[in-house]
DNA sequence: ACCCAGGCGGGCG
DNA sequence: CGCCCGCATGGG
């Protein structure tokens, strides 16, 4: 292990980054109070910390300095530009005081299987316990690896084909209930040859079609993979969260479909929707919007 | 005890 | 299509 290196940052902040319900949130190790996290990455343990516009970051490892810092600039969305992004998102009130809350907090980009496995695993489940399932898989569905003399041990996330492998009772072990057979079968599916590669290369639309052939894979899910897993940014995944705040604050309480909320948002927020998501979310979840005991919000107010 | 959690698959009209 | 239901599990 080398020592601390890092990245010169702004408009970034680590702690909203991790905190706010994305991959990295349900498996790395978050700690300091948000500033600081550990994860695995391929073979490599990543340590990362926050002062300022510092970005520090060390390892352990067989990867260079120079790829994780790449790796970081990538998974944090570090070369993303904020200002572009939050004056299309900015649109009203409610927007503006998500984005001056939360400023900094960015959508990150993961591997597709890493983000397929944790969104699936998030279905009708809450953060806390998506934690706790997705560590359970790794530490007993992980390859270990071990560094040094000294003992230094962990797991590297678990591959499609050992999930595929495990039996549907194993999975239930990890807490993960009627889940479990969405895995493995979504497993199966991408070691039967199912390729999250071509994903790439196809339009928004075409990608979410193709996702959605995979069991344990719907419209919500499908957008969380494109937006966290492949970086297209126009992916807006409407959970019961998003669906509730958007009724509340743009349509004054009244009902809408998801068909009806993914036009609004499209043409509200355009190529950047899902970055709108992320804070709308993140800021509505906060304040309970829609919820018993909320503050009044709405994006007319004021 | 009861309700809910970053939904989805399957069945029905 | 749209609607409705069941689903494992743990915490408030």
């Amino acid at each position: 292990m080398d020592g601390e290196k890092y990245i010169s940052v702004r408009d970034f902040s680590l702690k909203y980054t991790v905190e706010s319900a994305q991959p990295l949130t349900f498996y790395g190790d978050i700690e300091s109070g948000g500033n600081a996290v550990s994860f695995v990455s391929g073979s490599t343990k990543v340590f990362v910390r926050q002062k300022g516009r510092k970005l520090y970051f060390r390892r352990i490892g067989s990867a260079s300095a120079g790829s994780v810092e790449k790796e970081l600039r990538r998974r944090f969305g570090l070369d993303h530009d904020m200002r572009r992004i939050y004056e299309s998102i900015d649109t009203d009130p409610f927007m503006h005081s998500a984005i001056e809350k939360y400023r900094g907090m960015r959508v990150t980009l993961n591997d597709p299987w890493e983000t397929a496995l944790s969104f699936v695993v998030s279905q009708f489940n809450n953060v806390k316990r998506i934690r706790g399932i997705m560590k359970c898989m790794i530490s007993r569905f992980g390859e270990q690896v071990k560094y040094g003399t000294s003992g230094v041990a962990f797991n590297k996330f678990p591959s499609y084909q050992a999930l595929a492998e495990a039996s549907v009772p194993d999975l239930m072990r990890c807490g993960a209930g009627f889940r479990a057979k969405y895995i493995k079968e979504m497993a199966a599916e991408l070691s039967a040859g199912f390729s999250l590669r071509e994903i790439r290369g196809m339009s928004y639309e075409r990608a979410k079609e193709r996702l959605m052939e995979l069991k344990g894979v719907g419209d919500k899910v499908a957008d969380c993979i494109l937006l966290m897993g492949y970086g297209k940014l126009e992916a807006f995944p409407i959970d019961t969260w998003v669906k509730r705040i958007v009724e509340h604050v743009y349509f004054n309480g009244g009902k809408k479909s998801v068909k009806e909320i993914h036009a609004f948002a499209q043409e509200m927020w355009g190529k950047h929707a899902g970055y709108a998501q992320q804070y709308l979310f993140w800021h509505g979840r906060e304040a309970k919007v829609g919820k018993r005991g909320q503050a009044s919000v709405a994006a007319t107010e004021k």
